[in-house]
DNA sequence: GTGAAAGCGCTAACAC
DNA sequence: GTGTTAGCGCTTTCAC
């Protein structure tokens, strides 16, 4: 296939090249029947545009990078793909991922990429980063939208779930459900060093308690372990459940950060002889296919909104917009389903 | 940040542009002190190629294209985005997505893209194009790989798991388990008249069924569905589960392809009374997160591994050379779980 | 080992 | 409405 270019197309339609450009494009005054002469001659040519060649010339390259601290195919960061890139893909973007495990991949994105002009927006995907290193970033005169990330601060926009309302619907069940004390399991560490640490997460927890009326006494927290310290993932959690099930006061009520994680506790649970939801009632996080397999009740989030909705305030920026709510925060929904049950109707264990 | 361009480098280095040029990307002789100052120059002025320039003088884009028939998010393409990300971000190339919903979308792709130097590969996961499409694509002079495409035909080179195997393995298992009667339940249809239609699995399963010398008449196979005719998914298969458990003589082991579908059907299955493993062997396909949450037998694959395959002889294209063996036939794993067991031990139903 | 010069294919003033 | 003219920032012969 010969690669016509666009004064192949002007030669052909008889008109000059700014003109060939203007009629493909559709912008500036052009006549019908020029514009419709170009239109045949390119479609008989088989012309199409080189990107380069365009963005180059025009300075807008019609790219948009997607930083990720971990592997695209997690259930996060590939449905926050999906989302932004339904919106971007519709306005005629591409979207190029950047997976950052470690500081070196920052510098090296930092140092190659944004500049001159090489991708006209960034949107950071639970990204923790240091003040000079988002400084850095947002010292490109780039749109900067983050999902997910810990603050506000070197962003021209961010998306987030409500992680306090989150926690504050889990601990209101339990309450309502007659726990008397509680316990927030967090899911193992991430090798990268910039995945959000959940922190979040776990104050809206602990503050939901508080409002909730429970001591602190009857919170128990089991901070995140380092994944790699395992043989095996399901060694964490036989781990945490031996523990949750051995203190003197057992919580019945548990809240976990991740459904893979809760679905793994809860196995562990179960094979030390608790039953759930009749003795011990398990909350999950995320609404993922986990979850309906393990019927986890769970809150449910839509990480393919959130990147829909950083998407489209990337775009606001990109056409030199300032979005009217430019900080937003995505509402998560409690899920009821078979790991959640009254303490009153605690038979045996 | 002011943007500095290769010119500004050189002229602060005391050197021509193409000295420059040579110094920074390490190719033709230039001297160790002469590339050490533009190196220094380079790094001071926070210099960044311009991709799109580069392109356009060399003619090479450092960007392949990834073609997925439908979300991004799902198991199997998430995966081999991965493994395709992996191999291609390390030689520095970057990878774009492109979801190709309908004729209309690959229309556009055709005749957007790949034309004028704007991809220097393209991947193809999961497609099942005809004649005149593969061919379309076939006419650029580009490296196409296919991942799962249901022929080589118009790919430059494929990679594939080894379906035909995979459901051997499955059936000889059923039978050194005793079971003589089985059934084989497709997943649903996706919207997408690009995806795979999964006819070379099934093929596989009716053949190995033959090999292991099941008749005809013992071996059900339930065909795929359209997914959008049922209200919520979970009643596609609360009818097939019914179906299979109705029949005059019930078959006993059931292959499914896909662990999700698999998940789905186990419980209805259970919702009918029906025990897995003691009175039915399930086996599913994937080894995904659900197979894990279900405890399920299944035929591990690694999208990943195709990903990574499939990269690796794009990037050996790219290079001009030609794969000593550029159609490979990925391996398969049977992993044992708890839904599968052998039919002396049905005690009751 | 280094430099000069000619593009790569397009867009964007600016004239008319 | 349409054409002319400069570039955009690089790579790549080709000289020297």
């Amino acid at each position: 296939m010969e690669r016509a270019t666009i004064a192949d197309v002007a030669k052909a339609a008889g008109v000059s090249v700014s003109t060939a450009s203007r009629a493909l494009r559709g912008t500036g005054r052009v006549s019908q029947s020029t514009r419709e002469r170009v239109a045949a001659e390119a479609e008989r040519l088989r012309f199409m545009f080189s990107k380069s060649a365009a963005s180059l010339a025009s300075g807008r390259t019609m790219r948009v990078a997607l930083l990720l601290p971990n592997e695209i195919s997690r259930w996060f960061n590939s449905h926050v793909f999906e989302g932004v890139y339904e919106e971007l893909a519709s306005r005629d973007y591409d979207v190029v991922p950047y997976v950052i495990w470690d500081e070196r991949d920052l510098d090296a994105f930092l140092r190659e990429l944004p500049g001159n002009r090489n991708v006209d927006a960034v949107i950071v995907c639970s990204f923790d980063m240091n003040e000079a290193q988002s400084e850095a970033l947002a010292a490109f005169s780039l749109p900067v939208v983050g999902v997910n990330t810990p603050s506000d601060r070197g962003y021209d926009a961010t998306v987030r779930i409500d992680d306090a309302a989150a926690m504050l619907d889990a601990v209101r069940l339990l309450k309502s459900l007659g726990h008397k004390r509680l316990a927030y399991v967090t899911k193992p560490l991430s090798p990268s060093p910039f995945v959000s640490s959940g922190d979040v997460r776990v104050a809206g927890f602990r503050q939901a308690a508080r409002i909730c009326g429970y001591d602190e006494a009857d919170v128990t927290v089991i901070p995140p372990l380092k994944a790699e310290s395992m043989s095996r993932p399901q060694d964490v959690y036989s781990g945490i459940a031996a523990r949750l099930v051995s203190a003197p006061e057992p919580p019945t009520g548990i809240c976990v950060s991740a459904d893979f994680a809760a679905m793994l506790l809860l196995k562990e649970l179960r094979r030390l002889g608790r039953r759930v939801p009749q003795a011990i009632s398990v909350i999950g996080f995320d609404d993922d296919d986990t979850a309906i397999a393990s019927d986890l009740t769970t809150l449910h989030q839509s990480p393919t909104e959130l990147g829909r909705e950083a998407a489209q305030l990337a775009l606001a920026l990109m056409d030199g917009k300032t979005p009217a709510q430019p900080y937003v925060m995505m509402p998560t929904s409690l899920v009821l389903r078979d790991t959640t049950a009254a303490v009153d109707a605690v038979v045996g264990i």
